[in-house]
DNA sequence: GTTTGACCTTACCATGATGGTAAGCTTTAA
DNA sequence: TTAAAGCTTACCATCATGGTAAGGTCAAAC
């Protein structure tokens, strides 16, 4: 008999906006929320809790099927935690492979911003530096 | 006198594919190219080049507003290098940003993955964790 | 000289995640 | 009773890119 709220106080309880809670109940993130005579959305403690971890995996970057497949892993009990620690690493991975990525450009930039006379001639070593393919 | 290629060459030779070539265009990003009588872009060494310039500039992550600022300095021979330099330090301060942003999601998610149990069971650190807001 | 295939053109739709707006119905509070 | 706030769906926009369709053009092979 858990008391039930609204899209909008789901919204504020969750820091997620009511679009996205929408959105996520479309694609098949949340299951679709029971709904008033006058069709409103309306959740229980239990789907704020899955909305909260939602917020959490997207805090720490999980794309949208991603956290399909986590949201499916937390709502099924028999789940085992190796399919969890499996997305979470594949996940882990991604990261790596971005900051790699960025350290990589800011290694290059770096070093041309570094030559740039940063005066007001025309001459700029970065544009030297794209210049030359 | 120089000779002129048509968009596929142009792709074939900067890397860029058609498509982006001619929404580059559209956007303001290169001067529009001539045409030949049947209406076919056409593209001397010095556009060849500036496209170039754009293929650089997209491997260092630069948004397509960035590159239309900087393809508007590489056009300009009267430009300040010290505003080349500006849009690249403001550059690598969006890249220092997101590095930092990444490194903290891979410390939270690692912690949460180091205390997973990786076995069948249900119980999961990381579900856990991502479960208390 | 015609056909074939590779190339070009524009126009439209899709992606992923989110925001914005509009038009209309419902609930709440004054 | 009315006004404000909140809900509904449906549509369009963003950013950078890819895909496709329908049609025009060019070069080479037959």
């Amino acid at each position: 008999m858990s008391k039930l709220v609204t899209i909008g106080e789901a919204a504020d309880i969750t820091g997620l906006s009511a679009k996205m809670i929408r959105h996520y109940e479309v694609n098949g993130l949340v299951p679709k929320a029971v709904r008033s005579e006058a069709q409103y959305r309306l959740y229980n403690s239990q789907q704020l809790k899955l909305l909260g971890v939602i917020k959490q995996a997207k805090r720490l970057g999980f794309s949208l099927s991603q956290i399909r497949a986590l949201s499916n892993l937390w709502q099924n009990p028999n789940r085992a935690s190796s399919e969890v620690k499996s997305l979470a690493e594949e996940h882990l991975q991604e990261i790596d492979a971005k900051i790699s990525e960025l350290k990589q450009m800011k290694k290059s930039l770096q070093e041309m911003a570094d030559n740039c006379n940063d005066d007001e001639h025309s001459h700029c070593s970065i544009l030297d530096g794209l210049d030359h393919v």
